[in-house]
DNA sequence: AACTTTACCTTGGTCGGCCAATGAATGAGT
DNA sequence: ACTCATTCATTGGCCGACCAAGGTAAAGTT
């Protein structure tokens, strides 16, 4: 369609092609990793890697916990979280105990050092979430978030990656 | 049988603790790792991983060029890019010789088959964001992609990551 | 009870991405 | 011309994140 010839293409754009051809998606992976960026200055102070910060919220916010049930919460791969584990708990931010109800699994919890850290981390985020919304007003912050989500619902579909949300605990 | 306390069963839908702090935040965490998963399928059929098409569009956008080049133009760590390059190399998409004008530099540039490539990640990319705004009107990418430039303002002016953006190619 | 499937977690590998520190060549200052 | 600072690129270390494969234990089936 726009281009033809693969190999002779001598355009001299300022705009990278990848923002002309998907602009969305381009603005998508750099406000990521800035605001990933962002997040690790802000964390810094808290001693936590982003990410991390999601999982001791967490932990944080349910007590002790399975596994499966942070692999579920956060929709990461399990691997990602035993490792994330492995590090928050040698950084002594996190405890691990086996589930006496179920010999495979895993018992986690926030260790109460780190529980001083959850104000400053909650705090981290509002002050990282104002900075990232900085100049937009409520309804433009009504509206990106919407979009996002439908964006979300949208790439959630093909992922095929988060199939229970919606039902969370159904008895 | 030891299921969970009820209390918790009440709050199913499992708000993280994250959300309600930083909505905004927790969707761009969300939507940058559904959206990197969905490249990476897309990139498959291409032998591309998630960012290297990214450094390739460049390439083939431009042409040779010297590593700084690149990593101003994608805004990222030295490190990185030349990681990226290596493992790029040695899949065949990039080739790198010195530059004989500065004999501490290196140029770079993409590999005939690699050429080959050119329209179909294109496609994929173009197809990717097709899948991402799916279901959004023309008004509403429009806006995504205002809010999305806003924010982006935002982190790059705290990261101060991105000072001479605006100076790209001179001479 | 014995077998099979499923669930839970771990390990090993790969990649993108960062920072810190290093080596090599250019460029500027004296 | 000789320092000194800057620039270019690389290395090593680290973290998040993925996949693939494996080992153990609990359910489900026969």
């Amino acid at each position: 369609m726009t281009r033809a010839t693969p190999a002779e293409d001598a355009c001299t754009n300022a705009l990278p092609t990848a923002a002309l051809g998907g602009p969305v998606s381009h603005a998508v992976s750099r406000v990521a990793r800035l605001h990933r960026i962002a997040a690790g200055k802000v964390l810094k102070g808290v001693d936590l890697y982003p990410g991390q910060e999601l999982l001791m919220m967490h932990l944080w916010d349910r007590g002790a916990v399975r596994q499966t049930e942070l692999i579920k919460a956060m929709e990461l791969d399990p691997s990602t979280v035993t490792k994330m584990l492995q590090r928050l708990e040698q950084t002594g931010h996190v405890r691990r105990r086996p589930d006496p109800a179920d010999r495979r699994a895993v018992l986690v919890e926030a260790t109460d050092e780190s529980c001083a850290l959850h104000t400053a981390v909650e705090a981290a985020w509002g002050s990282l979430e104002e900075h990232t919304l900085a100049g937009l007003d409520p309804a433009e912050r009504t509206e990106l978030v919407r979009l996002l989500a439908k964006v979300e619902e949208n790439l959630c579909r093909e992922t095929e990656d988060c199939p229970d949300r919606r039902r969370a605990a159904s008895g």
